[in-house]
DNA sequence: TAGAAATATATCTATATGGACATATATCTG
DNA sequence: CAGATATATGTCCATATAGATATATTTCTA
């Protein structure tokens, strides 16, 4: 699975995180990360390839957004390892649950 | 999060998969992955380092397993782009629900 | 059509790291 | 205590990659 290469860099971590809510231009993420144009661009190129964001030419600009499959692929693999922390498929629902109201609680 | 990092290599990801049913030796480690002790060894440091795997001394045997605690914010992490693929979190219980019995399925 | 603006790409360098190999350390057994 | 066994560590090399810088490409606008 080449997502974790992909996110084990954390400005295209930052990148994801400021997709999160909604597409942005090249020029807006470099913006919000303060990189160079040309790293951003980079790292949104590796995003690309490996299936994390997803462009959308507008006019004279893309506009890069998540693309979440692979990221359900990784929930996938974690899914494995949910009852070493969980216990019980129940205890992770409730901590979904909880997580409604956004705290950091640990069961 | 330096667990994306300390992920982002395979035979990392085959070293803790070997661990997901149990404590292993290094030696049954290597056995299971094929590859040369010290590669193992200094595996099974870094994954310790990053808090992966826990260590418990068995005479002149290392018997390593999963410690799950940086797996679950791993999990916390991926909370935030849980809706963009699942919709709901409803859909996401459902989807939890289904994983009881292993299917490969995607909504 | 000639810039200007937005984005992508190419090149270079420094650094990080995986694996091979040799060796050190610790523990067990005769 | 002397080997044998299990594991860790150190060194070296080849490769991957992040960022800086320069430049190319595309699209908009006067």
């Amino acid at each position: 699975m080449s997502t974790f290469n992909t996110l084990a860099e954390p400005n295209r971590r930052k990148l994801l995180d400021a997709l999160v809510d909604g597409p942005q231009s090249v020029s807006a993420l470099v913006g919000a990360i303060g990189m160079s144009q040309p790293v951003v661009s980079k790292h949104l190129k590796i995003l690309r390839d490996a299936g994390l964001v997803h462009v959308t030419p507008d006019g004279q600009r893309r506009l890069y957004s998540v693309n979440p499959e692979p990221l359900s692929e990784l929930d996938d693999w974690l899914a494995k390892y949910r009852e070493l922390w969980a216990g019980r498929l129940d205890a992770l629902e409730a901590h979904l649950h909880n997580a409604e109201d956004h705290q950091g609680d640990r069961p």
